[in-house]
RNA sequence: GACCCGUUAGUCAAGUGGUUAAGACACCAGCCUUUCACGCUGGUAUCGUGGGUUCAAAUCCCGCACGGGUCACCA
């Protein structure tokens, strides 16, 4: 790169970060970090209607959660540029200057119609078979014409005339060669709404010109709306920036893009930060959503991603969202990360309190809470997918006194005689009580096991039903010291009770 | 309907004219283990289809089928 690289990353701000959305800034972010580049936040603001209040915060707490950061943005302006909201732009007249430009080369005009009138033409257009598109009805009007509307109240909006049977193409970086021909495009296209605003591909060019945006790296969606903005580019004298757009993600089961309403996939990275989901491992995942690396490793930091990422690399098919690949990603991170950096982040869970699981560790003094997660990360960190998983055992060891385990599977079980089982967990009770604090729970099983002479199975699956309620378990002593020596005590008297029965 | 694009195992996905067609997930089997899990080892592909080009095609060209994206005063 003999230039300075300049990306952005232009969501609108109509809700929370979508996975097509931090798909498209991570790509930005790779591509800006591995070329040394300036990564530049904009907000596409221009539809009043569907704008949230919240959006934008979210965009920034969610980009931030990801560990997503940018160099230039509304919070962070270089003079020369700024500001970064388009509505703010707008309202410098930045994008109306450059309209009044088209309109004074009699590339752009007015155009009268209505909003029923071009329904009226879509539907006709497509009864007859024939693309929907604009027919340049108001291409050419004189002064009189347009006097008349505004006479009758009409508002215009400001359209761009395309040239005729003119080829627009450019080498996309993950596609090739692409064209498209300017008579199949729909027909003149509007570039200033009657509001005032631009449209999308009229700002877009504005704003990646004036702004030095270098390469544009974007949903494969927009491949289509790429011509349009090439011919804004050429009728305004200006050189586009590369694109590269960016394979879209495709729902396995619908075989589609991706939509908000596929209640069988998680679409929002705030869902996947309350369901414990690490930021490092879906960071390294979206990576994987339509680009490699070369080779067959898959598990990537996010500094690793940003030295290997090529943008020659980039996909054209759609990729598919696995979301099995995902919790099994997730679960690599867990198993390599540190207990206390684990326990940290479920604490962290359970502050937000975002999901009724994490509200119920609430209750639990934060000391205990601490402990408490320690030691359930500690026996499950091998097999556990997610943090919210870790929250659940915890509040399953936490309550464990409140649930009622069914002790009939060994007591009717021929295989367990009644007197090697009352051995076993008598056994262990003798130790537990004459133990001290101190007490090592595994070695005291083992000598239970001495003394009895039981063995295998017969001696652990007793003990991991008093204890857990199921005979198959993780490491039992490991589980006897969640608990309190109270607990411990307890839970084997309930089973003595219950064999004695 | 028009224009663009894609099609490699159950699911993803490498592969850019000559490979035993990577790897991952899932699944199955074996090993390990008190059990579960983890881990380890092994297993599964006539590369959508029909034609070309070539000594040689998953890779290049054409047709067909299937799938998708886009055709807004949304971005």
């Amino acid at each position: 790169m003999d230039q300075k690289v300049r990306v952005r990353y232009a969501p609108s701000p109509t809700g929370f970060l979508h996975i097509g959305n931090a798909q498209s800034a991570l790509f930005n972010y790779l591509f800006a970090r591995h070329f040394n580049g300036t990564m530049v936040l904009r907000i596409e603001d221009t539809d009043t209607k569907r704008n949230v209040q919240t959006g934008e915060d979210s965009q920034r707490e969610n980009l931030h959660w990801l560990g997503i950061d940018w160099d230039e943005g509304p919070n962070k302006p270089n003079p020369k540029y700024a500001p970064y909201r388009q509505s703010e732009r707008n309202a410098q007249g930045i994008y109306h200057k450059y309209v009044q430009e088209l309109l004074d080369k009699g590339i752009a005009y007015k155009d009268y119609t209505t909003e029923e009138e071009l329904q009226e033409m879509r539907e006709r257009q497509r009864a007859n078979k024939e693309a929907p598109h604009y027919d340049g009805r108001w291409y050419g009007k004189s002064e009189e014409e347009q006097k008349a509307a505004e006479a009758k109240g009409l508002k215009p909006t400001i359209r761009f005339h395309f040239p005729k049977d003119h080829e627009y193409q450019w080498d996309d970086i993950a596609r090739g060669h692409v064209s498209f021909n300017s008579d199949n495009l729909g027909g003149d296209f509007i570039i200033e709404k009657s509001d005032g605003m631009p449209t999308y591909n009229f700002a877009v060019v504005v704003d990646d010109h004036t702004m030095d945006i270098t390469h544009v790296l974007r949903g494969a969606d927009h491949i289509s709306n790429t011509p349009k903005q090439m011919a804004i580019y050429e009728a305004l004298g200006w050189e586009h920036p590369v694109f590269c757009h960016i394979p879209l993600i495709f729902n396995p089961k619908t075989r589609k893009k991706l939509s908000k309403r596929d209640k069988d996939t998680l679409q929002f990275i705030n869902e996947y930060k309350k369901h414990g989901y690490l930021p490092e491992a879906i960071f390294n995942f979206i990576a994987f959503l339509g680009w490699s690396p070369k080779g067959e490793r898959e598990i990537y930091s996010k500094d690793e991603l940003i030295k290997v990422y090529d943008p020659e690399r980039m996909s054209k098919a759609p990729a598919y969202f696995d979301q099995k690949k995902l919790d099994w990603m997730n679960a690599q991170y867990i198993k390599q990360m540190d207990i206390d950096e684990l326990a940290d982040r479920t604490m962290e869970l359970v502050k937000e309190g975002e999901t009724e699981e994490a509200q119920r560790l609430q209750s639990i003094p934060e000391d205990e809470l601490r402990e408490l997660l320690k030691k359930t990360i500690h026996v499950h960190q091998r097999d556990v997918n997610k943090l919210l998983e870790v929250i659940e055992y915890a509040w399953s060891y936490y309550t464990v006194l409140d649930e009622h385990f069914n002790y009939d599977q060994l007591i009717d079980n021929e295989d367990f005689t009644k007197e090697d089982l009352l051995a076993v967990l008598n056994g262990l009770k003798d130790k537990l009580v004459n133990g001290g604090a101190d007490l090592d729970y595994s070695q005291a099983i083992k000598e239970v096991g001495k003394e009895t002479g039981v063995k295998g199975r017969n001696l652990y699956f007793p003990l991991n039903l008093a204890f857990t309620g199921s005979t198959s378990a993780p490491q039992i002593y490991e589980i006897m010291d969640i608990y309190s020596r109270k607990t411990d005590l307890e839970l084997l008297d309930r089973m003595i009770a219950a064999v004695e029965a």
